[in-house]
RNA sequence: GCGAUCAUAGUUCAGUGGUAGAACAUCGGUUUGUGGUACCGAGUAUCAGGGUCCGAUUCCCUGUGAUCGCCCCA
């Protein structure tokens, strides 16, 4: 019955929805208690662009979360877990209006108690509240945040594109030197490195200070005025609202126009240009490769000088962002803390994952259980289930099937399981206090009594682990 | 926000204007308490709504969802 129902469920629901406009829960409560309504039917799957992440798909995840954990101490970075959800003037004094993320992606919502609040778009706006409120300018810095969570984009689903997915996000505050960069970057690579995920490209790019971006973007104006027939729909728009997105534009014309623009990098103020030179000389000096980029721009207005994406090629040579960041010096001090100079970076944790597959890359498993507890009549299950939790506390992983009752099929499930030993015991064994012991690879059986199974137990996980898949007897 | 393709069982796919099929998976059985193979059996599906029609899972429209491209990004 299941598909069906939860199917028609959908449709009916959003019809309801449609027709009669959305109910309090009170009062579909006080309807259905005098005219016995039937409830809303309860629609089985969770909205557009949100998707279950199943056990299966959790050991390229763990393996994810494993790396994430080992390397993060390592630098430095202390861990921080914030909200998913802020005032929605947070995100959009710090990522800005004109910016897609702002306009069309956010998903904003006023609360019961009239607050304006929003999920999250991304996690560094929220990281730098924590930043300011909790006064963490007096630690010693620089002070560096590790923060791993999901975040919200009201965007069009697509493969590696969900409406929620996870971020981990790395954060530096209190320091201007490019050094600071390059190890961010360094980090970066050491991620993805250890995640097996080879052949990605560092896109660089120094957008400058807000003094030497005024004078380009001025001058990048005129540029774009004098060529306006030439751009796109948007791009026309872009002028007024947002002129440096111009050059990220991927329509051939555009991309034409903007080949010849005034560059950045050859507008940076001098100790803008010096910071950047230096980026690459610190880069060069660890041997990470990098590609300048002078059309990188990057879609958050708090960015200034370093801007990064790190892409990966698939075989048809389609780019795919698997994260992205930048330097952010003034973006504390808009928000109304003192003056910081910040730094940071993050990872689309689900796009890793995609590539790790493509690329075969090792996932985590979950370690296997190499001995199964066969069971046969009551008295027998009280004496397993002992037994299990008696062989638990020693650290020795036990499959069963308590569940249960003929023996056939327990043994079929221990043979699928590939284990190495089962030990049986049915109502006989119980009464007798013995267990036969079951060699799963020879197929050869013995009774031995009940306080000699843990030394038996510990003696086959001492032997190498042999993988039985068939009945080999 | 725009465009294209698609929607049948848990999964992968057949098929038909009149009774819906397979494979794999799941569960059970093939004589007492023993795995594999083989054999037998069971359960589960036409995304939703409307239209045409005697009759629609099939044809048409709308909605919803998925995939892909644009856009954007992680």
């Amino acid at each position: 019955m299941a598909r069906k129902s939860i199917k028609k469920n959908i449709s009916l629901l959003k019809k309801n929805d449609v027709k009669k406009g959305k109910k309090t829960p009170k009062k579909i409560l006080a309807k259905s208690a005098k005219k016995r309504v039937p409830l809303e039917p309860i629609v089985l799957q969770p909205p557009r662009g949100m998707r279950d992440i199943l056990p299966n798909e959790q050991e390229y995840w763990n393996r994810v979360r494993m790396v994430l954990d080992k390397e993060y101490p390592k630098y430095g970075f202390g861990r921080i877990d914030i909200p998913i959800m802020e005032y929605a003037n947070l995100f959009v004094r710090s990522i800005g209006t004109g910016t897609d993320l702002i306009d069309k992606e956010i998903y904003t919502f006023v609360t019961k108690g009239k607050d304006r609040v929003a999920l999250r778009p991304e996690i560094t706006a929220g990281i730098a509240r924590s930043y300011i409120q909790h006064g963490m300018n007096v630690l010693a810095k620089p002070i560096k945040l590790f923060c791993v969570g999901p975040v919200y984009r009201y965007d069009r689903p697509q493969e590696g594109r969900y409406r929620e997915h996870w971020q981990a996000n790395f954060d530096i505050f209190g320091e201007e030197d490019s050094v600071l960069d390059a190890q961010l970057i360094q980090l970066a690579h050491r991620i993805l490195g250890a995640l097996g995920i080879k052949n990605v490209q560092f896109q660089i790019n120094s957008i400058g200070c807000p003094d030497c971006r005024r004078e380009y973007i001025e001058m990048l104006i005129s540029y774009f005025e004098s060529k306006k027939k030439k751009l796109c729909k948007t791009c026309k728009s872009r002028l007024k609202i947002n002129p440096l997105r111009i050059l990220d534009c991927k329509e051939d014309k555009c991309a034409q126009v903007s080949a010849n623009a005034p560059q950045t990098v050859d507008h940076l103020c001098n100790s803008c240009r010096d910071h950047f030179k230096s980026l690459l000389e610190y880069l060069d000096e660890l041997e990470l490769p990098y590609t300048i980029n002078p059309q990188l721009v990057r879609g958050l207005d708090y960015y200034t000088r370093t801007v990064f994406e790190i892409w990966s090629a698939d075989e048809e040579g389609k780019k795919k962002s698997l994260g992205g960041g930048g330097r952010y010096d003034k973006l504390i001090e808009s928000l109304g803390g003192e003056p910081t100079p910040a730094i940071g970076f993050a990872l689309g944790i689900d796009r890793l994952v995609l590539e790790m597959k493509r690329l075969k890359a090792k996932s985590y498993e979950n370690p296997k259980p190499r001995i199964f507890i066969a069971q046969l009549g009551n008295l027998a299950k009280k004496k397993s289930l002992k037994l299990f939790s008696d062989l638990e506390k020693e650290g020795i992983l036990i499959a069963e099937s308590f569940g249960r009752g003929s023996l056939k099929s327990q043994l079929r499930t221990a043979n699928r399981l590939g284990v190495e030993m089962t030990i049986i015991i049915g109502q006989k064994e119980a009464l007798d206090e013995t267990v036969i012991i079951k060699n799963m690879l020879t197929g050869t059986q013995e009774t031995i009594p009940q306080e000699k199974v843990l030394n038996a137990v510990k003696k086959i996980l001492k032997s190498k682990p042999m993988i039985i898949r068939k009945k080999q007897i």
